[in-house]
DNA sequence: TCATTACTTGCCTGATTGCGCAATTGCGAT
DNA sequence: ATCGCAATTGCGCAATCAGGCAAGTAATGA
C-alpha cells in the first residue's frame, strides 16, 4: 500500500514541524523575533519593546531558546539574545504578508468588539454543486 | 517615545499572525496541507492519508477552511478540498527544511522513549562570560 | 419515502498554554 | 560578606485545544 501515514520518520518530521510552529503561536514571541531582526537585544529591552513584564518575556525567550531559534550571550548581569535561524524569519515574513493582505481588505476590527460577530468566517461550506 | 508596542494595528497584525500559526501546530493538519499539494482530495481520502477518523480530519479541515487556507468544493456527496494560499505552502517548506536539517544531525529518537531525556534541549544558558 | 453514503457539528474530558506573582540564581560593586 | 540589579524558575489559576463519540445534515439511489 505504501501508506504515507505509516512512515515513522516522515510522521516524526511532521510532529517536529508542528511543535516548532507552536513556538510561533504567541504574539509576544513573534514581536520578540521581530525586534531581534535589528540585532541583539537584552531581556529588559525586549520586555520594554514587547510591553510586558520581564519574567514573562524571559519565559518566552526560554521557549525560543529551547526551540533553537535564538541564542543567549551573557555580559555581566545582562543577557543579550540574537536570532540564529534566518529561515524562521523568512517564514514569518511569508505568514505576516498574508495577514497584512487580509487586514488591507478588512480595514480594522477590534477583536474585543462584541458587535463584530460572524464577520470573520470565510467559506462556510458549499451547500449544493 | 514611539513605543512600537503601543501601535494597535501593528499589535493586531501580530495577533492575527500568531492565530494563523496556531492552525499549523497540528501534525495532522500539516499532513493534510501536504497531501493537498498534489491536487484536490476528498475528506475520505485525506482521512486515509493522514491515518485518522473521518470526523477528526473533518474538524481539522474546518480549522483550515476557517483560516482561509483551503477551499471546499462539493460534487454529489463528496467534498473536495484544495489549497488556496501558496505562501503557506512556502512557509511550511521553510520550517520543514529546518526540521529536516535537525533530524539529519540527530539520527532518530522515538518521542515516547523514556531513555532519551535531556538530549533535546539546546543552549541551556550561558553560565559565565 | 426510506436507506445509504459522505461529511459535519456538538459535547465532553484530559492535556496544554499563557500569565502574574513570589522566590531564586548569577554577577558586579561596595 | 552583603547589597542590588538582571534574569530565570516554580507555582497556581484561568483559558484554550485535540480527540473520541454520538447525533445531525446533505445528496444519491432504490
Amino acid at each position: 500500500m505504501a501508506d504515507p501515514a505509516a512512515d515513522p520518520i516522515r510522521t516524526e518530521a511532521f510532529r517536529l514541524h508542528a511543535e516548532l510552529c507552536k513556538v510561533l503561536t504567541d504574539a509576544k514571541r513573534l514581536l520578540v523575533l521581530d525586534a531581534l531582526r535589528s540585532g541583539e537585544r537584552s531581556v529588559g529591552e525586549l520586555a520594554a519593546i514587547v510591553g510586558c513584564t520581564l519574567p514573562n518575556v524571559s519565559q518566552h525567550l526560554g521557549v525560543l531558546r529551547h526551540a533553537g531559534l535564538v541564542l543567549a550571550r551573557r555580559t555581566g548581569t545582562t543577557v543579550h539574545y540574537r536570532l540564529v535561524e534566518p529561515r524562521i524569519t523568512a517564514a514569518c515574513d511569508l505568514v505576516h504578508s498574508i495577514v497584512l493582505d487580509r487586514v488591507e481588505h478588512v480595514p480594522f476590527v477590534d477583536p474585543r468588539d462584541p458587535a463584530a460577530h460572524g464577520a470573520g468566517s470565510p467559506s462556510p461550506l458549499p451547500a449544493v454543486r
